[in-house]
DNA sequence: CCGACTTTGTGCAAACGTTCACAAGGGCGT
DNA sequence: ACGCCCTTGTGAACGTTTGCACAAAGTCGG
């Protein structure tokens, strides 16, 4: 193995991949590990975290060389190694802004607290959320986000407001030192270089779970009621007039087969 | 992406990378919209999505040509297309599992019914929970998950509840239908080939943002005091002793310079 | 009607990610 | 001590995604 050729990243060079299937990893060997099980095999590991054993084993070879050949993982040993390369072995303390009903949520939720996160403050806006206690955590106004990274030397904010004042949320937690964002708010965040910033969305996903839906029904009623033709062609012709005659002629469909066969 | 020949595909071959931001585009030229704008070229509709130029070109290219050389795109007309695409120009009933903290935030959550997903029952397994109304929905208990999903064709499941029930749930959700599935449960779920799952997971995103953050904190630490040498090369030489000594020495942080570098 | 200007749509190459397939290495029974 | 068998770790092939750079195609002023 010796050493990387160079022009590669080298030393901490570990693929955007393969740190968002760690956590994954690492989860599925805590099951393991309670389960009382001591080594486990790649093929085994890869199974039950829902991926292929080859690009498990690539992944683990990321951070180093952790297996035993003809015999497998430590369980043990390799929790701490991926938790380590995950920065979990040190407690991150964590903001939450937003007290409603996604900040609440997000507040009580166990597996949050489970592993090195800890939620340091939990702020919000409304005078009327201010002072009350939501999972034993007082809510406190939003104004105080600079007071609270500060004393806390919070490097991960979570976002859980409206996506009108996310952005301004986003800006004063940065400008307080946050460096990491979670955000929940449906909003593309615009932030300096440096900081990182990761979306939860739940109605992106829901329309990216609608798209291969149509696409399953689409494609079973092109099945059942076959004699298309070609499918491209088409398209080209006509533009120009369907826009100048405005949406009416889209909107009723006769642009696309497909349309016609979701309404069939 | 284990599907279909790939040969070329023009037409319906639309790309899972592409897809899953068309969402992202769709919400952008709402709000164009909204603020009265009715073209615009692909440098500012990239930018107001956080993408670049070219990338959002080449997706919109699969598609097909809905805009105008020299000029922009319709905002209207490319939401429309969009839409479409997407399979938004129907309606899709959804059924939430497990009305918790987070099915009740779900519930509840506005940008849900928006877009064409409507909340078609909720349902829990909790006797203290069934016959509550929550956000206008009256929750039934979890054994109606057949028939609801059945009454209302429901082809999406939201999965809300805790780890332990999540792939039960999923089994009589896909015994009962439904073939797109979006799971809050940390667990990875297993289904038949042919149903869509995809996962939200906070504390999976956390960890992510823990890798990042912390590897930040060993660069400056590395930055402030320099001279550590190879950093590859160790590791070798008492992988085996260090396992036979337990993990003592490898929790103290002898095995890598980063447990230093972070205790520092 | 024409030519200058703007912006799309796309061929191409590089970067990135996945999968295959197998040599290297280690345990275990004899 | 030896050879068999098992599983890791990784080179190489393949597929996907990104980004550049520019020709094609349209608008608009004169």
């Amino acid at each position: 193995m010796s050493r990387r050729p160079v022009s590669d990243n080298g030393s901490q060079g570990i693929p955007e991949a393969t740190v968002a299937r760690l956590p994954v990893y690492l989860r599925t060997l805590y099951a393991l590990a309670d389960r009382g099980i001591a080594t486990v095999s790649s093929e085994e590991l890869a199974s039950a975290a829902g991926v292929n054993s080859a690009k498990l084993r690539k992944d683990l070879s990321h951070l180093g060389s952790y297996g035993t050949r003809g015999v497998g993982y430590d369980v043990e040993y390799l929790v701490y190694q991926v938790s380590r390369e995950l920065g979990l072995t040190q407690d991150w303390p964590v903001v939450i802004v937003g007290a409603g009903n996604l900040g609440r949520a997000l507040a009580n939720y166990g597996g949050f607290a489970s592993r090195g996160f800890r939620v340091a403050a939990l702020l919000d806006a409304d005078p009327a959320v201010v002072g009350k206690s939501i999972a034993g955590h007082v809510v406190r106004h939003a104004d105080g986000i600079e007071s609270v990274v500060a004393r806390h030397e919070i490097s991960i904010g979570v976002i859980a407001t409206p996506a009108g004042t996310a952005q301004d949320v986003c800006d004063r937690l940065v400008a307080a030192g946050v460096t990491s964002i979670l955000n929940f708010a449906p909003v593309v965040l615009s932030v300096p270089s440096g900081v990182d910033v990761r979306k939860v969305d739940l109605s992106i996903e829901l329309q990216i779970l609608a798209f291969h839906a149509q696409r399953r029904a689409v494609v079973r009623v092109a099945d059942a009621e076959p004699g298309w033709g070609t499918h491209q062609a088409r398209r080209r012709g006509g533009f120009g007039s369907v826009r100048a005659a405005g949406m009416a002629a889209a909107m009723e469909g006769d642009t696309e087969p497909e349309a016609q066969a979701i309404a069939t």
